[in-house]
DNA sequence: AATAAAATAGACTGATCGGTCTGTTTTTGA
DNA sequence: TCAAAAACAGACCGATCAGTCTATTTTATT
């Protein structure tokens, strides 16, 4: 196939990306990110402007991750909404498996920036919210009884799966997130969905006939 | 009561931890700690010789804080093993809702710091392994069938509630990992427990007797 | 009250930061 | 092929950083 070769905005992208969750937001000067890019330091500001205009521009790549697992990968999967709910913690092992895993973009930026800060927590709370809405998404096709909590719940567990992943630089964690996430969907109580097992009884299903 | 004077090293660890906390701790300087803790310039460097010192000095605070919780809070409560457990959510609301909770030093301190620095991940490390020890201690005390797992498990929904607070500032969270961490608990098969329950059958309690 | 020790304010240093600017080389498109 | 545009290397700037130092004031001990 063709070797495309990347843009400076790609380039720099990738390298940023990388940096500011191996090594951090601040502790990563711009010539650091400019040497691993290959690149040179006008373009950064040609391109960008500014670190922070770059570090914007990694939020949108990493928001556009999620984005492309919630909206591509999980609806072309064969199977129930259960488990393309759970199918997600299998995302979420392959992403934390990759050598260059060091942590997610958006919580380690509002950890490390004034928490009343307003540009920061904006950028990354809008883009927890469009995450965390795909997700409810996700469990509202469940047919789960209390959405919302559930929703909550789940995104618990991812978060904490990741800052896991990162302090402990093991993918194992994803796992431990998945039957974690099982343990709380077994508990939760099911209306039966419109579309499949509507022979079955109005009655809720508990979790004991899961 | 009497009024105690704060000590200079209480006061420079009182605003190191929250500036750390709030501001980050690339983006807090030590002239800024200084005037938060009202502290000679010199008097931090006689007291613990840089920043760096300062920053291990707060990891201690915080580690004493979850020692104290697990050492001294806990075992006092007159309760089950398992409800000993969810007490543990109980502290964790406490603290996130302080008005000056803004996250784990621990955590951000391993987000913000290069990945494969020594001394950060070493020391955040260690702290972590004894507060999942005295965990685990806890969860084996209720009897479960795999405490390795639910230790696991429990310290990721535990991770998930100190991040998801961070980045919503919202004390629920604690209340939301309460629930999923209820969740876990009924999925796990508990043996009976040697000193309470003895009349009963040797099979174990499964989740519909819960 | 006198003296020694500790804490104070704040100037200062060298290094590094994000960002700008200059001049040269490479790429592009007609 | 040639001119315009883009990317290049790297010097440079003002600001800020962690840490040092001096000189003065406060505290504590006798």
């Amino acid at each position: 196939m063709k070797e495309a070769r990347k843009s400076i905005e790609e380039k720099l992208l990738l390298a940023a990306r990388r940096l500011f969750c191996r090594a951090g937001i601040h502790a990563t000067g711009v010539t650091r990110i400019l040497e691993e890019a290959g690149v040179a330091r006008a373009s950064l500001y040609t391109h960008y402007g500014s670190k922070e205009n770059l570090l914007k521009a990694v939020f949108d790549t990493e928001a556009n991750m999620w984005f492309h697992w919630f909206d591509l990968d999980l609806p072309h999967l064969k199977c129930s909404p259960r488990e393309r709910i759970l199918a997600l913690f299998d995302l979420l092992e392959k992403w934390f498996a990759k050598e260059d895993f060091f942590g997610c973009v958006f919580i380690n930026a509002v950890a490390e920036h004034e928490k009343d800060s307003r540009w920061v927590k904006d950028i990354a709370g809008a883009y927890r919210d469009q995450i965390i809405d795909r997700l409810r998404s996700l469990v509202v096709e469940s047919g789960a009884r209390d959405p919302d909590m559930l929703t909550q719940k789940l995104g618990l567990i991812i978060e904490g799966a990741i800052v896991t992943a990162m302090v402990t630089q093991n993918s194992q964690a994803a796992y431990i997130a998945r039957l974690a996430a099982e343990d709380v969907l077994r508990c939760m109580e099911y209306a039966p969905s419109p579309t499949e097992n509507s022979a079955s009884s109005a009655a809720p299903v508990t979790m004991e006939s899961i």
